[in-house]
DNA sequence: TTCATTTATTGAACTTGTTCAATGTTTTTA
DNA sequence: TAAAAACATTGAACAAGTTCAATAAATGAA
């Protein structure tokens, strides 16, 4: 059967519904973390509305209140800061399977700090603020998922965190390419540059010293 | 009354139970964050051991399993780890109305990475984890309020980094010493430096410029 | 109160990372 | 396919931050 599925999958240009296709990953993503019964995964996923986004373009822009909570199902975003003289502070990519979302304007209702751009042509499963109230308040199920997946980006910000406090830039590079071999792929040296601090131009001498070593 | 009151903070060595004003405090917590019953917040509150600690002594140790999370009541807390140089990095400070345990440790009943020390004399309201999956299990607001709380703490962790990834030293402590007025005063100038990531003869530094200036 | 320990300051030499400008390379788009 | 735009590399001068060593000041324990 892999035959038919690759032709579906190229003749496929976007004109027919793939929403079923979309959930699937979704579902599978929610299942790895607790288990829900058929119901309620159907009923939870149903909340999400597919939005298949160009490349470049934005999901969010600071000033803006974040509306959305997305679960990312083809395509690479970056969330990212603009600060007072212009540089920019990446702070996480998301591909396949990631969550994007700025929790703290969704929550507070409040204008966001943050851009959220996509780098790729992309797909993604977004959930309003007032569906995912109605969520918890209906599936505590949900609202023990969101509470773990919280605390498990919390610990990779810390783990960040200290590796920004104690290590050098090359290290970090280092670090990055070996935690993320698939996103260090598809991301240009200036997003990798604005996500670990330091200017492209310093990167390009580190990947110069690097490569030469060996 | 507060003439009373006074007197009986003087006499109280220690050497009786204070735990009813102790939860007095992480009572107050609770409710400012999530409504509770107040059967509820007898029994969710009755999880917690008072515990009182000696200043410079440890509540964690790299290596051990953080088998507790922590209210502080009293006194003051960093945690912090230590890296293959031997180098500290402070991945934040608690003082009273502020949690504290390694998430990832307790979560995954895995070794420590971080330790946990006491400044000052303390005292710490401990929940077990066995306590707190009860608590979760059986107080579906439990799972909000914490839901929410790590919410919080990751919006400000986010901010920090940032903060690390855009702004020089200098700034940072400025931004330090007006974000938390309480804590510089209590801290020695070896902990903020730990803490934004810095020698701490270059914070001197820093304060000499900052103080010459004005 | 005194001695030992911890904390803070300062300077000099050094390392890490930035900025700016010039040049080459790759990718997009018309 | 050509031109434009975005991305990558390199060097030189500079700024930010570290390290080490010496000294002073503050704190805690006996």
């Amino acid at each position: 059967m892999p035959l038919n599925i690759s032709l579906l999958l190229i003749c496929n240009n976007g004109n027919f519904d793939t929403t079923h296709d979309m959930t699937e990953l979704l579902k599978q993503h929610i299942s790895n973390h607790i288990p829900l019964t058929n119901k309620e995964m159907e009923d939870f996923c149903s909340l999400f509305q597919n939005k298949t986004i160009k490349r470049k373009s934005f999901l969010l822009r600071e000033g803006e209140v974040c509306k959305f909570e997305g679960f990312v199902t083809k395509g690479i975003f970056r969330v990212y800061h603009i600060d007072k003289s212009g540089a920019e502070q990446i702070l996480y990519f998301a591909i396949e399977n990631w969550w994007i979302t700025d929790i703290d304007s969704f929550t507070t209702e409040r204008p966001s700090q943050l851009f959220i751009e996509e780098l790729e042509d992309s797909e993604v499963l977004l959930i309003s603020k007032k569906d995912k109230e109605f969520a918890y308040a209906n599936f505590p199920k949900i609202e023990k998922l969101f509470r773990v997946m919280t605390q498990k980006t919390h610990v990779a910000l810390q783990r960040r965190m200290i590796d920004n406090l104690s290590k050098t830039a090359g290290q970090r590079y280092l670090d990055f390419i070996e935690k993320y071999p698939q996103l260090h792929q598809r991301l240009s040296n200036l997003q990798i540059a604005a996500y670990l601090g330091i200017s492209h131009e310093f990167l390009s001498k580190i990947r110069n010293k690097i490569a030469t070593r060996k």
